[in-house]
DNA sequence: ATGTAGGTTGAGGAA
DNA sequence: ATTCCTCAACCTACA
């Protein structure tokens, strides 16, 4: 008996390297290819640039789609309410998605699990999001995450190599699939205008990350072209991945994972709240043109390069501000393109030293950091070319200029760029005692007895083994 | 168990 | 230009 298949595009918008695309095949009439757009996901925190991602993202997947004529179904509300109307109407026997560990998706997939399974409909996944299956991974380490990087690969070298991605399906394997593609459904089901969603993206610059399959396998094959020594890992791009999977497992792994509070691998910081830094940090205007010109970047071009993260979440958090790394991941999240729930959660602890780097005392300074690799200051002179005139002995400095230099350069600290917003030097000292505050106060929290060196050492795996055991029992 | 090594990329100065 | 040391001293993994 053939199928009548939904498959769900969420994360995943390729059909390369999609096994759950390719199960919705199997024994397959008719195919309904779906995307979602869930006004949980996507009416709060994404930012205009990832409102043109996401289209474009969508535009490639139903194109590729139509060359194997089929196409993408693209619907508006909450899942839960989408899906039993969807059944009933195309008569569906069978959904089929990739499974994505993040908290909002696993509730939301269990409520349509249920709804199928009223409906009389098969529900299958597959993991293909991360290279591993994330709880095979815990597994291996007496059923928590590996808190250290070494300690992920150490057990992903003995998982062995992960399974190799599988082509995009065929005409070939399509020859007995249909989909209706009528001209009524055409309208309402394609994929929304800009316009239709109420955005004006003649505000935005160039294109320069286009979204989409075809593009990402474009530039990843010109990066496997281009780089003819490959280093290893942690920064080969390899090593990214393992990165990346090592965030995954911590997320699945560690409750409360993108907060501060009741998350049991954080460290407990007295953040301050102080909306005027945020505000300034957030929209480049924190006097530091490094800092600056990195924001500046974030919010026009939707990327910045990764030690750029480094230096902007250091300077919110434990370097300067003494700001939450909580309201830096909204920021993150609203602004980039690549911005991943659990990978920005995990980075921003790392970067405020709220968990898996404790290094407190190592702070990235807002003028040194930069020069390191670029003396001239170009960087700084293409995202806010009002400082371009500076000297380069000035441009990561411009307080520091002589009036008249200021005045040669166009450009008066103060009136047309801000004085800086802090003094680094003595703040981030004092933020390292805070810093060194918080890391005491841990200790003595998770430990009763006299002896802190040994009550951190056992009391910390042991949380986790209690909320592991909880889950297991469930 | 207790000590030690190492931790994806700090900064600044000396050699 | 590159490497090493010091600053002050964190955590996790492993022997």
């Amino acid at each position: 008996m053939a199928h009548v298949c939904i498959h769900w595009f969420r994360k995943g918008l390729r059909l390369h390297d999609n096994p759950a695309l390719v199960y919705a095949l199997k024994e397959c009439k008719e195919l309904y290819p779906v995307f979602i757009l869930d006004p949980y996901l996507y009416n709060t925190q994404v930012g205009i640039n990832r409102w043109r991602f996401l289209l474009g993202a969508l535009k490639d997947l139903d194109c590729s789609l139509r060359k194997l004529n089929s196409r993408l179904f693209v619907l508006k509300g909450k899942p839960e309410d989408v899906f039993p109307k969807l059944f009933d109407k195309w008569k569906v026997t069978k959904l089929t998605y990739e499974y994505d560990t993040e908290p909002y998706s696993l509730s939301r997939d269990e409520k349509v699990t249920s709804l199928a399974k009223e409906h009389g409909v098969d529900v299958s996944y597959k993991i293909s999001h991360t290279l591993y299956n994330t709880e095979r991974i815990m597994e291996e380490n007496d059923g928590k995450p590996p808190l250290t990087f070494k300690r992920l690969q150490a057990i992903v070298q003995k998982l062995g190599p992960p399974k190799k991605p599988i082509p995009a399906p065929t005409l070939e394997n399509m020859k007995d699939v249909e989909t209706h593609c009528s001209e009524e459904n055409e309208k309402k089901y394609g994929i929304p205008t800009a316009e239709e969603l109420g955005l004006d993206l003649t505000s935005l610059g160039e294109e320069l990350f286009p979204g989409g399959e075809q593009e990402a396998l474009r530039r990843l094959d010109e990066h496997m072209k281009r780089t003819r020594k490959h280093s290893d890992p942690p920064v080969s791009l390899h090593g990214q991945l393992l990165w990346r999977e090592f965030f995954y497992t911590c997320s699945v792994g560690i409750p409360n994972f993108n907060k501060m509070e009741g998350n049991p691998v954080c460290t407990q910081v007295d953040w301050d709240t102080n909306p005027e830094c945020l505000a300034a940090w957030r929209e480049a205007r924190t006097g530091f043109p490094f800092i600056d010109a990195i924001m500046t970047q974030l919010r026009q071009e939707g990327w910045i390069h990764h030690l750029a993260r480094h230096a902007v979440a250091c300077f919110l958090t434990r370097g300067d501000l003494w700001i939450s790394w909580e309201e830096g991941e909204k920021v993150f999240e609203e602004l980039l393109l690549d911005g991943d729930w659990a990978l920005n959660a995990g980075n921003w602890q790392w970067l405020s030293a709220s968990a898996f780097f404790h290094q407190f005392f190592r702070v990235y300074s807002p003028v040194a950091f930069g020069k390191k690799t670029d003396k001239n200051g170009d960087y700084i002179k293409k995202y806010l070319p009002l400082l371009k005139k500076f000297p380069p002995q000035y441009i990561y400095e411009p307080w520091k200029a002589p009036r008249s230099v200021q005045q040669a350069a166009g450009c008066i600290v103060g009136k047309d760029y801000p004085h800086p917003i802090v003094q680094h030097e003595q703040i981030s000292k004092k933020n390292i005692q805070r810093m060194k505050e918080a890391y005491a106060k841990r200790s003595s929290d998770s430990n009763e007895s006299p002896s802190k060196k040994q009550g951190v050492k056992r009391k910390a795996p042991s949380v986790i083994d209690l909320l592991q055991k909880k889950k297991r029992k469930v």
